[in-house]
DNA sequence: TAAAAATGGTGCGATAGCGCACAAAGAGAT
DNA sequence: ATCTCTTTGTGCGCTATCGCACCATTTTTA
């Protein structure tokens, strides 16, 4: 893989790179658009390698790009004036960074930070609007995959009120696991328990659990899942809802339709 | 007021009212919108008078009308397998229900139900989504709606994973007074806590501690607000956001630019 | 190769909230 | 005025989670 690094004044972590393993399609949401509109904006899809840890928005930001993730995944979150933080959603290859662009409001009051390590493509702010504004094929798009990030916010909320430890980390890894190529997640416990806004020690427990169920197997900063309908079984409805929103929302069958 | 009850097939409990003190500029965003767009749809915006505990969309359900309520506050909510139930959003005069409708899904994974009995406006799911369609400030105002939603669901989220309840029934409160012409909300324990998602138990002993303090009255049913800064004070952050971002998107400075 | 840092394991007391049971106090109905 | 139903108050044991402290092990750095 051929990779050129560019000066970047923001921000200086985020490399631009080109390779031919590399397709737009790899984002599914990119991959449902219509060849025609795809083309329109191929040549100005910019194919960036962001580490974890990245802060791709921050609160109030203004928004220079939308990001849509091939193999990075991005959590959106909230931190509070305590410190404390806690997870609203996460975006992986099924989704793009920067609703609020064409929302209207151009900025949000949570983070988007960098949970997974990977390439997304990024298409300049400006170029994203002029497309949305068409109010064709893009728009309808980006209105029902919004409408789906929504769902996933819903069930976090209720899934913060209602469930365990244990079945809120089965959720947190399926949803995970849906959108990596493998089976194996590089993500330290601590890491995990931030995003759900809990302690460490719970995330040890329940994943010690996990483990001794045959479930998943685990070392220093690598979680591998070894029996997926296991972990289903184990996770609470929220799972499901999410994912099944996502299927009837942005299936090619359900994107083809005009609304 | 002259009310008139209308044979309803779906839903007998909602009647259709006309009124002189019934201005659909009651509701925020219908007030946000320019002239132009009110004439078009105003001889469509059909009053009506909704109970408390009525249920407007159900999950999965088709979406017959958007309603824009005046005095009524609908409650977005999700109802889990065990039958225990979290808000994920209240909705009053400042916003609109059925978003899916021209989010493009037609339907969500959650509920309406109304919270406080009182009057709506609805339109015609097929006008809104032509007026929508135009791409105009309808478009505009509904999307920036949306995202000021997000952040109150995002809020949710982030309330339920790390406040108190006295805290939640802090904010819940504020919330509601907000959309109320009123200092006094009727309103069991009870149903209060069917709203947090916690016991009603809970819901006792926070409102007494309040009481105590100074800041609310109650008695079988009704809570009035007496202190109202006191309430902001002992509420966490997230009534701040949701007010501040609700402010930020749709204030009728913000409303009037284009995007 | 030794030191330092990061990561995960474990124990323990504190606490917020739950589930349940039942009593007390309004508010409406007869 | 009495009865009944709804709503609120209170007590009690239980559980999940927290906050903290400290150790062991693995990985990285010097």
């Amino acid at each position: 893989m051929f990779t050129l690094s560019v000066a970047y004044p923001r921000n200086k972590k985020i490399v631009v790179i080109m390779s031919a393993q590399h397709d737009p399609k790899q984002n599914r949401l990119l991959a449902a658009l219509p060849a025609e509109v795809l083309e329109r904006i191929a040549d100005d899809l910019e194919l960036v390698s962001i580490p974890l840890g990245e802060v791709l928005y921050e609160s109030g930001g203004q928004l220079q790009h939308v990001y849509f993730p091939t193999t990075a995944i991005v959590s959106l979150h909230y931190l509070m004036e305590n410190g404390a933080s806690a997870e609203i959603a996460g975006v992986g290859n099924e989704g793009v960074l920067g609703i609020s662009l064409f929302m209207g409001g151009n900025t949000t009051p949570s983070l988007a930070t960098v949970q997974t390590g990977g390439c997304c493509y990024r298409l300049k702010g400006r170029l994203m609007l002029e497309e949305f504004n068409r109010a064709g094929p893009m728009m309808r798009l980006m209105l029902r995959y919004t409408q789906a990030l929504m769902t996933q916010i819903s069930q976090t909320a209720v899934c913060n009120r209602h469930h365990s430890i244990e079945q809120q980390l089965c959720r947190w890894l399926l949803l995970t696991l849906d959108r990596l190529p493998t089976n194996e997640l590089t993500m330290t416990q601590e890491l995990i328990a931030g995003m759900l806004g809990v302690r460490r020690e719970g995330i040890t427990e329940a994943a010690g659990n996990l483990q001794r169920a045959g479930l998943i197997s685990y070392r220093r900063g690598h979680i591998t899942v070894l029996d997926r309908s296991g972990l289903e079984s184990r996770a609470c409805e929220c799972y499901g809802v999410v994912k099944k929103e996502f299927h009837r929302l942005l299936s090619d069958a359900a994107t083809a339709k005009e609304h």
